[in-house]
DNA sequence: TCGTTACGTCAGCCATGTTGACATATTCCG
DNA sequence: CGGAATATGTCAACATGGCTGACGTAACGA
């Protein structure tokens, strides 16, 4: 009995342990999101705003199919928010070489402006967060993000089974 | 220029790798409020309502001013959501002891029985992930978390200056 | 040529956030 | 005691950003 009680329960720990992580995934994703909702407020812009400019930034000349699947929304609501921004000059389309039915899309040098301006908080966010943490508890923080995601999201990120700075510290015969 | 080039610019992989970081709280969030969502609508609740249903399972008595300032929403907004769950029996709301202004929350038997399947739901996602992680990442996870988080968000949890882990592998002096 | 694909658009609905205004009950303070 | 402050609730209106359904056009490809 006094395993149990007088020694931490195991199971107690593990569902506080749980809801703490819940609940880190709430705070800091509103957190994340806080300032930048800030910026595009004021001129006139919103979340799912961000979303797009951030994605065509990060991938100049994606399709529109391919940001919809990336997104996951459908093509009447991103249509809403591209339209604007297509209009207001902060995304610019041209029309796919091989298959002319694509449009394209990449950001105009507005657009490339508001997008600098908006990540950059966020990865001024992250930075401190990490420096503050250190680098084991990043790459610690990476593992657990990365097993949270959906597997067809985990794709997006190079496969760490072959680590880019492999070689570097000269880890082994590089096999795999 | 061999130095830039045919090493890798530190530069270039710090901006992917806090890229990378804003795009897994992206997707990680989106994939954690995935499952909960379904189960929400088919009871004709929606997010919000979880959220509520949530943090009044998690602090049951808890007061409508401060389930708004841990939600950091309006009264208002509060009200639509709340109501709904008042009237349709997943919440209880008592008056205070000492202060009979107050309306103290707490789930009914059948709010409960809805909080553990949501709940249940995300601590499973969380815990395959943090198993598959590791316990070390856990701890990085935990860390970096904290440190993306507002300040005041992060004085709910356990302040972890003194880490429960300390001594355990013998980490040094324990000075700082 | 004809079916499929990529993209766009109109219309309407729903959830959830906001502001502003106002009401009621209770508490606290001078 | 009486009035200010506090805790809560409610009505109304608006914005954002999801959704479904329906329909149209241009281009590709067998």
């Amino acid at each position: 009995m006094a395993d149990v009680t007088t020694r931490i329960n195991p199971l107690f720990l593990r569902d506080e342990e749980l809801r703490q992580g819940i609940e880190f995934l709430y705070f800091a994703y509103r957190e994340f999101t806080k300032e930048p909702d800030t910026i595009l407020f004021e001129q006139g812009l919103g979340r799912a705003h961000h979303r797009v400019i951030y994605f065509v930034g990060r991938q100049p000349g994606i399709s529109v199919s391919d940001l919809l699947s990336t997104l996951r929304i459908t093509k009447q609501s991103l249509s809403r928010v591209l339209s604007q921004l297509l209009k207001e000059e902060f995304v610019h389309q041209r029309p796919g070489l091989r298959d002319r039915r694509q449009r394209l899309l990449e950001l105009t040098p507005k657009g490339v402006e508001l997008e600098r301006k908006l990540t950059e908080n966020q990865r001024k966010l992250l930075a401190r967060a990490y420096r503050e943490a250190g680098a084991e508890a990043v790459e610690g923080f990476r593992k657990v993000m990365m097993n949270i995601m959906n597997e067809d999201d985990r794709t997006r990120f190079p496969t760490n089974t072959t680590p880019p700075l492999a070689g570097w510290r000269g880890s082994g015969t590089g096999a795999q």
